[in-house]
DNA sequence: ACGCATTGCAACTCGACAGTTGCATTCGGA
DNA sequence: TCCGAATGCAACTGTCGAGTTGCAATGCGT
């Protein structure tokens, strides 16, 4: 069970400009040049972020023609997104009780 | 609407010390010289990462007597989750359709 | 076959930040 | 009142990562 540490996945998503280019490969596939040379940094830049986010998978490429294209996917997001959900609804319940416990009976 | 760049909240959640205090302390609050006995860093350490999470909106402190106590806090949490599930589903939406396109139409 | 655009590899700079240590201060309890 | 424990502030170190530039290699299209 349980929920080891998910910050490799955040740390790749703590990034502003790799949050830019995830978010615009989940307008549409894209290569690293393409992204270049729509986003303000070099493209040795872009290819370190893909690979970052392909570490994390968040990303995932294919060749095509000479190009390689990359998608974002959304599984690892909603899967993250349901951890952090359960986790949160954790917390504030056991505050909760602790809030009712002080009140009550102290 | 919109969904701007989370990655602020992202980067307090992306190290790893961090995320072992937010999770300690959603199990029940501690001040910092709590936290620094029971993790292997120093207090000063566990004080800035405080700062970061108390700026993030996840940690919330309540003075006690001459202690500080904190707690972790659930909504900034769950409101991420629910924004992270919208926009992996979007993608995913979208990548289902390129490929319905790619084999129907060609 | 040839040229241009694409990818890939390598070395380098620079700033941000996690962590430490030391000291001053404040405040509750016996 | 006095001691111990808690917080707060400040300076410093070291590492990690984002970004750059330069060059080599490869492959599509004409």
């Amino acid at each position: 069970m349980s929920t080891s540490a998910p910050t490799a996945v955040f740390s790749a998503l703590a990034d502003d400009t790799r949050w830019r280019i995830l978010t615009r490969l989940g307008e549409s596939p894209a290569s690293a040049s393409a992204l270049a040379r729509e986003l303000p940094v070099s493209r040795q830049a872009i290819v370190k972020h893909l690979e970052v986010l392909r570490g994390a998978g968040l990303v995932e490429a294919e060749t095509h023609g000479r190009e390689l294209v990359h998608h974002a996917l959304g599984g690892r997001l909603s899967s993250l997104a349901r951890d952090l959900d359960r986790i949160a609804q954790t917390w504030d319940r056991r505050l909760g009780d602790l809030k009712r416990l002080a009140e009550e009976g102290g």
